[in-house]
DNA sequence: TCAATCCGTATC
DNA sequence: ATACGGATTGAC
């Protein structure tokens, strides 16, 4: 598909010679379309979305083909492009529009964009894979590319419509008829605990499909995928949804990529990269757990899965939905200035659903039982334990994640550093130099070895399975597992067992774990953090929601002071209430998502330089600067909402000028950092 | 006065 | 990266 003939001589397309071209050039100061003609030979395939190849600045470079346009604005003399990639259009006109928003919204390229929105070519992928209205051709022999859901089933047929679960929330069911009517309808939804929460989104994204409008769904990883996966088989059947994980293969993503593409689903379920799918005649975006951080993207420009996916839908004016147990500040702030509407449970649903919540408070009396000595566990959580275990069903235990807090020991005689008061394992948090506990959270100031009566302590790691050993100690006779990083179970049965988890590696266990224990105070020690209480808050809630209800004897302990508010929040479950207290306090010291923050990273001259060019819109501030790696400072620029777009505007023409002078030390701009401090 | 060279800028 | 235009320099 080259515009070359033989000589070299080419004739202009005789209708819409330009094709308006997106560079895959990543400098600021070229984040425009570029106007190439088309000639007559790649008329035919020249259409907007496909892949091409063009001559910019003596190179050949690869970029996108946005639209065709009967004449250019451009005074100079236009180029041929040189060849059409393929016929296949990657790029659809409403993920284009969108990608341009998103580029705008976070101060960057719409090429960055662009490549974290298309995956990859296969072209081979692209030769098997057959249009949407032939059947599907068998999978390779010998190819074992296809073993999961929806890339090789033909159509099935829908369940009939089933509100069922949504009937526990007041406004469930009218969501769903308004999804189904086509309808734009927004909402936050507070999912109860043991909520199935994936069949939940399958059934609004049948509902949608029973409008003829399709669904995005995305979660934060793998395992809340698999979820979502056999749950849209069950509602929708085989064959109507393709899910795209970030774990797939090229050629396996650039297959379902293109089914998506290609209208041949109508759902497209994924982890982040699935916010960007194209599907025909969006009815509806949702996102599950978006405090999650593996939403947020860590290559440029930094896009929030959530801000991408509301994006979407304002801009498809389609429905939307923010999902999950715990609230986060961003939806919050969506509930109060109106955007969308609340689904929760009303509190007698709530009440019959939700386990008993205890904090272990400002006892930590330990329990006298010979096992607890070396349980080292407030008796509280020791009791419940053993009472769940008793009664047939697993345990979870949520400890802090590995690798944050080195854990102490006596330098002396290497004797692990406990607390005094509950005998958790005391560790350093951040730079301090006084250790804390890892489980209550009390700062020990004048620490003294039990055993040998040193002062100094060391740093030593010890892990989640070192915390299992000694749980297993304290319930003999049970199987006591591990969950992390490594090593992720998915689902358990009910049967007497402890499990000893990190965040967001808790199994899920069927027909709910009869006690939950929740070690993790990590999350709340850590000051600095702006988020340092919303997301112990959801994770304390992710792993409550795994419980039985208490009328059941699903009982949960946290082991913090009851006094707390994210404890408070916890024991009547109210992630709503927790999240307006949040957005308060965030409103009253204008921080994200009350005011919008955007970062900049680099050596000092650098960013000094920066913010010369950028003409920020009045009442913008400057905080910091902070020092960050490697002889690098940051600074951060704030401004009000209503001005954001003004700073991201400003903030992307002072990258272009500096672009533009080639200057040589970069500037790593982020717009909503997930950190800010 | 003209060519060779340098530098900055645009890149269709 | 490379190509181009305008300015600068140096030789006749």
């Amino acid at each position: 598909m080259t515009s070359k003939s033989a000589r070299g001589e080419r004739v202009p397309a005789q209708r819409l010679p330009v094709a308006r071209v997106c560079v895959d050039v990543p400098l600021a100061h070229l984040d425009r379309p570029f106007d190439y003609l088309v000639s007559e030979d790649l008329d035919e395939v020249a259409q907007p979305g496909v892949r091409v190849k063009v001559r910019f600045a003596g190179q050949l470079v690869s970029g996108f083909l946005l639209e065709r346009a009967e004449s250019s604005p451009h005074g100079g003399k236009l180029a041929y492009l040189d060849k059409v990639v393929s016929g296949e259009r990657v790029l659809d006109p409403e993920v284009a529009r969108l990608a341009r928003a998103i580029a705008d919204r976070y101060a960057g390229n719409l090429c960055d964009v662009l490549r974290l929105a298309v995956p990859p070519r296969h072209a081979r992928v692209e030769g098997q894979a057959v249009a949407a209205d032939s059947p599907e051709p068998e999978p390779e022999p010998g190819s074992d590319a296809d073993t999961s859901t929806g890339s090789d089933a033909g159509p099935g047929e829908m369940r009939a419509p089933a509100v069922g679960g949504w009937d526990s929330y007041a406004a469930g069911p009218a969501f769903l008829k308004a999804l189904e009517e086509g309808r734009g309808a927004r909402a936050v939804w507070g999912a109860l605990p043991g909520e199935d929460w994936a069949l939940r989104i399958a059934e609004a994204a049948a509902a949608t499909a029973r409008g003829g409008r399709g669904t995005v769904i995305v979660v934060a990883d793998a395992r809340d995928l698999e979820r979502v996966d056999k749950a849209l088989v069950e509602v929708l059947g085989e064959g109507r949804h393709v899910a795209l994980n970030a774990a797939l293969g090229p050629a396996e993503r650039y297959r379902r990529f293109l089914r998506a593409g290609r209208h041949q689903v109508a759902v497209v379920a994924g982890t982040r990269a699935a916010m960007w799918a194209p599907v025909a005649e969006l009815g509806l975006v949702v996102i599950w757990d978006d405090g999650d951080d593996l939403h947020a993207e860590p290559r440029a420009p930094y896009p929030h899965a959530r801000e991408v996916l509301l994006t979407r839908a304002r801009l498809a004016d389609c429905s939307a939905m923010v999902a999950g147990h715990a609230r986060t500040g961003e939806a919050q702030l969506l509930l109060e200035t109106g955007w969308a509407k609340e689904i929760s449970a009303a509190r007698n649903v709530l009440r019959a659903r939700a386990p008993g919540v205890a904090p272990t408070g400002d006892d930590p009396q330990l329990a006298r039982d010979p096992g607890a000595a070396t349980a080292r566990l407030p008796s509280i959580a020791w009791e419940t334990a053993r009472k769940a275990l008793q009664a047939g069903a697993p345990v979870l235990v949520q400890v802090p994640r590995r690798g944050y807090l080195p854990s102490v020991a006596c330098a002396e005689c290497r004797t692990p550093a406990r607390c005094p008061h509950c005998s958790g394992p005391l560790a350093l948090a951040g730079s301090r130099d006084v250790p804390s506990c890892r489980w209550c959270g009390r700062v020990s100031a004048a620490y003294t070895c039990p055993a040998c009566g040193e002062r100094r302590l060391r740093a030593s790691v010890v892990g989640a399975r070192r915390t299992a050993e000694e749980l297993g100690r304290a319930f003999p006779g049970v199987t006591v597992r591990t969950s992390g990083r490594d090593e992720i179970l998915g689902t358990i049965p009910q049967a007497p067992s402890v499990v000893v988890a990190t965040p967001g590696a808790e199994p899920h266990a069927e027909g709910g774990f009869g006690a939950v224990l929740l070690l993790d105070t990590w999350a709340l020690l850590t000051r600095s953090d702006l988020r340092a209480a919303e997301e112990t808050m959801r994770r304390w809630f992710n792993a409550s929601a795994l419980a039985k209800p208490g009328s059941q004897g699903g009982r949960v302990v946290v082991v913090a002071d009851g006094s707390l508010a994210t404890v408070q929040a916890l024991i009547r479950w109210e992630p709503g209430w927790f999240a307006a207290r949040e957005l308060a306090e965030r409103r009253e010291l204008s921080f994200p998502p009350a005011a919008r923050m955007a970062s900049l990273t680099g050596k000092p001259e650098a960013i000094a330089e920066m913010l010369a060019a950028a003409r920020l819109p009045d009442g913008a501030e400057l905080l910091g600067p902070v020092p960050a790696d490697d002889d690098q400072e940051r600074m951060l620029v704030r401004t009000s909402r209503s001005q954001a777009a003004a700073m991201a505007h400003a903030l992307h023409e002072a990258a272009a000028v500096r672009s533009a002078r080639k200057a040589a030390l970069p500037v790593r701009t982020e717009v909503d950092p997930l950190t800010i401090f």
